[in-house]
DNA sequence: TATAGTACTATGCGATACAAGGTATCTGAA
DNA sequence: TTCAGATACCTTGTATCGCATAGTACTATA
């Protein structure tokens, strides 16, 4: 692994928990979601993003709603459901849980 | 993805991080390894372990030294190298920077 | 010699991030 | 009316990684 990726590959199965955690405060459409990822540091492109909500939703954590747009194409606006909701709460915790055992690995032996 | 795979695709790249603040601590060998691991709450087994100290060797991060067993075949004890170390403080950073987008994304809006 | 235990290695699969390319809609200017 | 640009959505192919599985090699002991 080379630095370029390092970012890319700790991220793998963190998005899916940002992209709830955002959609669980507000709905959004892709694009407003990428937008507010990249205000939280998290670069994330169209080609990641899509899959994952398509994922998401057929797995029946979210839903979505067509809707008008000010200006260009209709959007597809996504919020949680509420096996969505009970799903944020299982992967906090698994986030918890990592971090305690890197916690632990840090201050362990010597 | 459904819930048992999500610790483990959480944990992609993180692995490689906690193996090497394992090493920064002590030297070890693979089994040794999965042992420490699993005190700190993470499962990993062989087919994980083996194929990660061999990319982290081929990439400069590891070297090892063979050395004889009380029972059994030799043992390969790993070390960090010095670009291993360095390679740990971008981790470490990558790490911490992610703790920040999500608490960061926690606290945003409402 | 045979068996059990320990340690390392190789192969194939599924899931994910990403680059690259494509489609459809709306607005405004030529 | 036509066309360029912006917006928004979607698809395909590639690389990487964790993991299951199977296999190899070495040592000690009966």
């Amino acid at each position: 692994m080379i630095k370029e990726n390092l970012s890319s590959q700790m991220r793998k199965g963190v998005l899916e928990y940002c992209t709830l955690l955002l959609l669980n405060r507000k709905r959004a459409y892709a694009s407003d979601i990428i937008t507010r990822l990249k205000d939280a540091r998290l670069i994330v492109v169209e080609g990641t993003i899509y899959p994952l909500l398509s994922r998401l939703k057929n797995d029946g954590f979210l839903t979505y709603e067509w809707e008008e747009s000010p200006q260009g194409p209709p959007r597809k606006y996504y919020t949680l459901t509420d096996k969505g909701r009970e799903f944020l709460v299982e992967l906090e915790t698994a986030w918890n849980d990592l971090n305690e055992s890197i916690a632990h690995l840090k201050e362990k032996t010597l």
